[in-house]
DNA sequence: GATCCACGGGAATACACGGATG
DNA sequence: CATCCGTGTATTCCCGTGGATC
């Protein structure tokens, strides 16, 4: 950020009465470029990737950690990084390198699993990273897609790093899925897996994120709100409330800045005030899944779930909850129950048992497993 | 015209319960 | 008493269709 964004936030401060200067710096979802306490970590990953600074393909590696502990954040921010050193992206000359003096390249490719799920995808994402050529949308067939990649990665002096991130989770691309796909592609690739666990079978290297420390996860938010909030709008003591009642978890504790700065500012509010605060922390579940997660999700899941979110009650069976749905909606009864289900089988909503209405199989109803206030917010930004 | 992918309807299957059957 | 069966409901699964893009 340059001085004039920073004296452009201080203006748009002063004109309402604003709490939230800039929305982008508090979003659980948006990474920061330089992550705050992870140093140790960041050296565990260069000596991971150690081989790239004698101009070879380092082995290949694992990054696991629990929820919300910046394993995301700190290998996106490592491998922008990298790619601005050794990998000419874009067509862009990067700057120098110690071992690329040949015309050697090497791109860092960082595949999101939860957005990546068909091969189609899968090659685009990585056309993307390696080529600077606009990479097509559809209309093109998945072997010609595959055909330009491998074209592209021929020569033995371009290496790509590719990690699989959230290999892991739900209906995700799975870590083998991913194998497969490079394989006929190029042999100068190593494989990176980023997820909760190593993969079945994998015996690498493995450097572990762990949950972040009290002390550190305060560094964090303190850091988040100090940017993205007025000065003089929230006070410290609250964010190491905040930071204690997270737990460790990143993810959490952002999610709740996230929400009471949005509920703030939806009352006009010139101060953080504890009211919010406790409102935006009742709003994150208890063992919920990442924000990021509901905002992967295809434009009409979002929008079922806005909806959802808007009904009073939701504690009647699902089919009862998909004609309410339905009725503020462009899609049918019958698609939203689907979707329901759907959703409740990768776990972003729950389903809960209801007591049985008579005759036949017992109903359920659903529950949002995602914090619902940054959520609202941020789903109907995107559409 | 070819291609990918999300949509949407509905068929197929699973489950819960009460009552009939051996 | 244990098991089977019928009925009603919940849940899962499949596949043709169409929009958007090249």
């Amino acid at each position: 950020m340059d001085i004039g964004d920073r004296i452009a936030r201080r203006q748009t401060a002063r004109r309402g009465h604003a709490v939230v200067v800039d929305r982008d710096q508090l979003s659980p979802v948006v990474h920061v470029p330089e992550p705050v306490g992870r140093g140790p970590v960041l050296e565990e990953l260069l000596d991971a990737i150690d081989a790239v600074f004698d101009g070879s393909l380092p082995p290949e590696f694992a990054v696991v950690g629990p929820h919300g502990a910046g394993k995301s954040a700190v290998v996106t921010a490592l491998f922008d990084a990298l790619n601005d050193r050794f990998g000419r992206a874009n067509g862009r000359i990067g700057t120098t390198t110690r071992a690329g003096s040949g015309g050697a390249v090497t791109w860092f490719a960082c595949i999101d699993g939860r957005r990546v799920r068909s091969p189609f995808a899968f090659y685009r994402a990585l056309l993307s990273v390696v080529s600077a050529d606009p990479v097509p949308e559809s209309g093109v067939g998945t072997d010609a897609l595959r055909e330009r990649v491998r074209r592209r990665l021929e020569r033995p002096d371009r290496r790509v790093v590719v990690a699989i991130d959230h290999h892991d989770e739900p209906e995700t691309l799975a870590y083998d899925a991913a194998r497969e796909l490079l394989e006929p592609v190029t042999e100068n690739v190593t494989m990176a897996a980023v997820g909760h666990a190593v993969p079945e079978g994998f015996d690498g290297p493995t450097v572990t994120v762990p949950a972040y420390r009290r002390h550190e996860l305060i560094d964090v938010v303190t850091e988040r709100a100090s940017e993205g909030l007025a000065p003089g709008s929230f006070d410290h003591e609250s964010i190491r409330d905040l930071a204690t009642w997270a737990d460790g978890n990143a993810h959490d504790a952002l999610a709740a800045l996230f929400g009471a700065a949005v509920l703030a500012e939806e009352h006009d509010a010139d101060r953080l005030d504890d009211e919010y605060l406790v409102r935006a922390r009742a709003d994150v579940p208890a063992e919920g899944i990442h924000l990021d997660r509901t905002l992967a999700l295809p434009g009409t899941r979002q929008q079922v779930l806005r909806n959802l979110l808007s009904l009073e009650s939701t504690d009647r069976p699902i089919s009862e909850v998909a004609s309410d749905v339905a009725a503020s909606s462009s899609l049918t009864a019958g698609t939203i129950k689907r979707f329901l289900y759907e959703l409740a089988d990768r776990g972003v909503v729950e389903r809960v048992p209801l007591a049985s209405n008579g005759s036949g199989r017992r109903p359920s109803t659903v529950e949002p497993q995602f914090p619902a206030i940054s959520f609202l917010a941020l789903s109907a930004k995107t559409e």
